[in-house]
DNA sequence: TTGTAGGCGTTATCAT
DNA sequence: ATGATAACGCCTACAA
């Protein structure tokens, strides 16, 4: 591996000088740039960059945590994130949380031993201590966090707003013309879940919708059960005609059971989900869902994290991305 | 920052021994060690992984390149890879090559300017210059590839039985009663694609299978021109019971198709798709496929990578992967 | 515009 | 068992 000393050594001039030239100083000649870009090119130079990091303190190491990887909302945000920083020169190192808090310690404190620039980061759900992030916040050392947030008052955070996806998506059927509807609402100790649920009952109100409306909190999973559950529901009351799903897969699911009960979409019930899982679009019929625009929200929190880095900015920032309806063939008229 | 050297001035000890204590080494003393470690918890100390890795030249980063991270094939293996890696204290840096050969240099460069200590890599659909491969392996810094692979001879590569899959997967159809198959075929320039196609061959010859058989090469992802396409096929040929589809994707749309012209899945006619993608056991009728399993793909080629590391092993390994056939509703008796 | 020299935090080789 | 010291490759005042 030839260093700038090799260089230096074959160009007749300094360690300093050699330097300047791979950090574009500005002073120095053009003909010695020249002279040592040959010599680079000529003994196949290429940077240490542990080397520079140790000594400038910028590494150009962005840290990434996720809960998992293995993931389409958050391989997408991922994708969003690298396509960002990739081009600055930035190169991403990427942990998984795997839903633990000490996964998550061990990543974050893996990524301070590794003098990281900058972190970007989802929390896990079983994330209660916040003192290292605090930690991290006075240090000044630049984090943003995407998605799953803590509660804490001065962060950098990019968000879905989940309410209004709900909102628009409950507000989407009954302007299709439904009048009985309700809501398979997720686990309600999760917080984007109670939020969706409430965007549904607002809507509801909001458009002084019938008072007839039943939420199947859960489904168990079960198809035995759940199958029942279903068809118990509809000969109670035959007039539903519209569901809101709190996420794709369980309204896949749940689309099953009920063409398995002969119930036509979107004829006799018109069905929504929630997230545009990659699978939305190619089941039958096309699922109607609510993007979430992960590939952005990377992005975004790529962007807000690069003001940071580059001392643009130093107020947090709190970004709320709306959701986006995409309207198929399963709510379609 | 605490640095060891902050440490050595409160206990009195040299930088060395603190070192030691640090680096697990035998020769310290039982009462130096805890005073140091007391010492380390005082200050809140963390070794600085960069001054290690630039001194040690070990750095206990490994590359992977894979790409598209946002797919859920390559995000499984990453799973693999990074479940194996974390808990031996390695941490991963990702890039995408987006299939271009320039970002996939640009990527393998900084790596090694990082200096990773290994590297696990799925080439690009574009990749023809091999001799950045050909340094590394030269230099001797462990490189595993995966799935996609270079043509070179001394490497360490991880890869599915495209060809066994494709056989396997034709064999279910004819075993279960199938008479008269085809084929949807991928992109003939793409070797995976053929050696599927090849599979299905061998496996109707092998079975003497009536050579009525017909492969419509591809679809063109125009639904409109595909039905057609259907269409007319079935026309011809209303004997046709049996598909084997080159990808979990293109089964769906196919099926979506075929459902449209009202031919019934499984009764009237078996399909069997390729990958066994996270929606296929989702759809109606739940998909057959064949697993490319992913989560191991990743895991083997980190565990080869290992051997490498820590010169266990230094002869070249090749991992060929059986997949595993999957048996659903699409092509139940 | 270029050179000198010290240091980033650690490890490793000698000693003692 | 411990210590002194050089070195890893680079950056950056400061000086010239």
């Amino acid at each position: 591996m030839a260093s700038i000393k090799d260089i230096a050594k074959i160009t007749g001039l300094s360690l300093a000088t050699v330097s300047r030239v791979f950090n574009n100083s500005p002073s120095v000649s053009p003909k010695t740039r020249s002279k040592v870009l040959d010599a680079a090119k000529q003994l196949d130079y290429h940077p240490n960059q542990m080397a520079a990091a140790l000594r400038s303190g910028k590494s150009k190491i962005i840290g990434v945590i996720v809960p998992e990887v293995n993931n389409y909302f958050f391989s997408s945000i991922i994708n969003g994130i690298e396509k960002k920083l990739t081009d600055l020169g930035y190169r991403i190192i990427i942990a998984q949380s795997h839903e633990s808090a000490e996964n998550e310690q061990k990543a974050l404190q893996s990524f301070l031993n590794l003098n990281v620039d900058g972190i970007l980061m989802s929390i896990s759900k079983k994330t209660t201590d916040y003192a290292l992030f605090e930690k991290i916040i006075s240090d000044q050392l630049p984090i943003v966090f995407f998605d799953r947030i803590p509660k804490l008052a001065e962060i950098n955070s990019v968000t879905l707003d989940d309410y209004k996806g709900a909102y628009i998506a409950t507000e989407h059927l009954i302007e299709g013309g439904c009048k009985h509807l309700i809501h398979v609402a997720g686990d309600s100790k999760v917080s984007i879940f109670k939020k969706r649920k409430k965007g549904f009952l607002d809507a509801l109100a909001k458009h002084k919708h019938p008072v007839n409306t039943y939420t199947v909190s859960e489904l168990s999973s079960n198809p035995k059960k759940d199958l029942e559950l279903i068809n118990t529901l509809f000969q109670l009351h035959p007039t539903i005609d519209g569901i809101f799903v709190h996420g794709d897969e369980s309204s896949l699911y749940l689309m099953n059971l009920l063409q398995s009960l002969k119930i036509s979409i979107p004829k006799q019930l018109k069905l929504i989900g929630f997230g545009n899982a990659n699978y939305s679009e190619l089941v039958q019929p096309p699922l109607s869902s609510i993007d979430q625009r992960c590939d952005e929200m990377g992005a975004i929190a790529a962007t807000i994290l690069l003001k940071h880095l580059t001392k643009k900015q130093t107020m947090p920032q709190k970004e709320i991305l709306s959701p986006k309806l995409i309207i198929r063939q399963s709510s379609a008229n």
